[in-house]
DNA sequence: GTCTATAAAGTGATAGAC
DNA sequence: GTCTATCACTTTATAGAC
């Protein structure tokens, strides 16, 4: 790590560059002179920093863990708050209103990240993983998935009681690709809808069917 | 049809092996030298049966189209009949019954595919035309997932009478996102569902889990 | 910490012999 | 149709001056 400002200044403008291009060309495509003419700093300074292509790389995913975790930590605190407070002596209609609207804040939170313009490198960086997982797979799973996923699976759980843990998880993966979807085939999802563009219109709508989904799915009433 | 069976059997190999080369790097990082070699086929050829890298990646495309096509193909014609036969007149119940399995059975049709290791490929050469759409998405959308969407979506409006056509293909969209996940985000599931790989029987888990899951987003009994 | 310059290896494409 | 050989270019990484 370098205490001295001029250098961070330097690796956080290599960060955001790298970011772009990497999601933009993929690892292998982007190209080092690329990154260092975007971030308008010497090519040579990656090398300084980061090592290689390789430490850029996986410096590119810490930064990016560590921003989504900041957006969905406070509701991923809400609901762990909530699972804590938990009562098996709860009736059905009770445990629903405990459980499901912290469940639906963050498939909504999830959604949300998922289909911003702004999260763009993200989703592209994050799904070219997941197709051909590298040392950096890891770093996104274990420092952010992880913990979404459990959370989700508890909720559905305490749900649904009948269901064993792994049948809520086979459920949770199920609800996550309804908002996978819109990040993963976008382009087709596009044609589909004869969208231009997933805006706040088009997220709204997004979010009532998928609402509607996970309530029927959950066996709830609406 | 090619009078000289020698050129034809080169093409094929190059295209079986591009196939496999693309898929696991990605159009820019995969080498037409990697490529020929797998190919056990001289590197000049390429550029003499494809006029060029690109030439040969769009090749690889309008034959994974074209495949596919054979396969889910005898489905998608019985669908086509079952709709040409509708009636209008038809009650909830018998609707049901016409209607959903074979969408169902598309639906199983497409897991199939996007869950079996043969087609890793195809899967990672979607995806990546998805997130990045070049010419090839073209060849995919239009020669293939045009037809898909366009049964689900007049199956789903049949299934569910107050639905405008917009709000069936977005339910459409959620549907895929349930299959689909299974690919986009395999390496993630199988860490979440602490699965080694998907095979017949975790198959046959998912396919019970999203017919479930259909028919409760359809609003349909069991 | 930052720069210039360059080494070493890889790339796609093609000319020309057979 | 197929091959060898090679060109023109780009890539990552790094040595060495400041």
């Amino acid at each position: 790590m370098n205490a001295s400002p001029r250098g961070k200044v330097t690796r956080e403008a290599l960060i955001v560059a790298a970011t772009g291009v990497f999601a933009r060309d993929g690892f292998h495509a982007a190209s080092l002179r690329d990154i260092a003419l975007a971030a308008g700093i010497n090519q040579a300074l990656i090398g300084y920093h980061f090592r290689n292509k390789e430490g850029l790389y996986l410096a590119v995913f810490e930064n990016m863990v560590e921003q989504i975790r900041q957006r969905i930590g406070p509701i991923a605190d809400v609901i762990d708050a909530a699972l804590k407070a938990a009562d098996s002596a709860l009736d059905r209609e009770a445990r629903i209103e405990l459980y499901l609207p912290p469940l639906l804040r963050l498939t909504d939170g999830l959604l949300a990240l998922m289909a911003s313009y702004e999260s763009d490198n993200w989703g592209q960086l994050i799904l070219r993983e997941q197709q051909a997982p590298t040392v950096a797979f890891g770093v996104f799973y274990d420092g952010l998935m992880q913990r979404v996923v459990s959370l989700l699976s508890r909720l559905v759980q305490r749900l649904r009681e009948g269901d064993t843990e792994s049948e809520a998880r086979l459920l949770v993966a199920t609800i996550l690709g309804q908002v996978l979807v819109f990040r993963a085939a976008r382009a087709g999802v596009l044609q589909l809808l004869q969208w231009q563009r997933i805006g706040a219109d088009e997220l709204s709508l997004i979010r009532t069917r998928i609402h509607r989904n996970i309530r029927a799915m959950l066996e709830i009433g609406d």
